[in-house]
DNA sequence: TTCGATGCAAATAGTTTGCATTCTA
DNA sequence: TAGAATGCAAACTATTTGCATCGAA
């Protein structure tokens, strides 16, 4: 898998965006390193979903000096701002997106496709859950595992569920 | 369902069901040892949701020579055979269930409580998911997050979502 | 010039694997 | 007595932490 590429599909404004949060670090009483700034930076230049180690080969890119530690550390604390969440989509690492891109994850208990699903596909089972138990349901944590639809047709063998 | 298929109905007196374990692993040109006899034993015994040490120690408890990594091992078998599931309820170790009792599992992001659901409640979203997206959901395998009742009441900070 | 943040090494948690030995069938 | 399964140690993956140092404000 690529280590995200050159410069993918940006929704917003990075620059802006990438200052904005900085600022709001600083507002918070943290300080705006070259470890920080390039992490952000990263997020915001490559959608999608990113192991740590990912992050990692891509901020070293750019600063080599960055370990590993650093990102995790500031992965949590941004995650802590609220800008971005991790997800479990199976058994390996977590990967990292921006919170503006929050929603489910269907992965494949056989081929490990990741597929997105929109969060008003969760409404109906959200409501049940809050009326039969008061559980209010974050889909986007971990992913909804279970097979997906060219490892039916294929009919691969392995668990049956 | 599970390859057991022949004596499967739990909620049986649990020697006959041990037996029948230990037969169809025999059929499968596996051997009986003390530890795998002692495995499903303390399996049938216990209800609910068990890691990996907490098994070893009532394994070893009967049996002390027994290693994890043998406890490991034939986890995966009696996954295999369909006789188990394993969950994982959050980021600690994963946690092991008869399969018979398999359902989905609601845990609070705050407190960390599990709570069980039926089955029946993903039917709707199970059928959209195939619906939309030709995917076979799975609800077992991973947690559903989010906040409990309780938690939610006592408006614990945290997290927004 | 103060602390917040970093780099590094080492610890931790959970799980897997290689291999010589043991024991079931 | 063949080869499946085991015990043990060591490897492995993902993540966290202690601590001396560094550098942003």
């Amino acid at each position: 898998l690529p280590i995200l590429g050159s410069m993918a599909v940006l929704a917003e404004p990075p620059d802006g965006a990438v200052e904005a949060v900085l600022e709001e670090l600083r507002a918070r009483g943290g300080r705006v390193t070259t470890a920080r700034r390039v992490l952000v930076e990263v997020l915001f230049d490559s959608a999608g979903h990113h192991t740590v180690d990912e992050l990692a080969a891509a901020v070293q890119a750019r600063a080599p000096e960055v370990h590993v530690s650093t990102i995790y550390r500031n992965l949590e604390e941004l995650e802590r701002l609220g800008v971005i969440e991790h997800s479990h989509l199976g058994h390996g690492p977590a990967t990292y997106h921006l919170a503006a891109a929050a929603h489910a994850h269907l992965v494949c208990n056989a081929c490990g496709h990741a597929e997105e699903a929109p969060d008003e596909m969760f409404a109906g089972l959200g409501r049940e859950l809050m009326r039969r138990y008061g559980f209010r349901l974050d889909a986007h944590h971990f992913a909804l595992l279970g097979r997906c639809r060219s490892c039916l047709q294929s009919g691969s063998p392995g668990d049956e569920a």
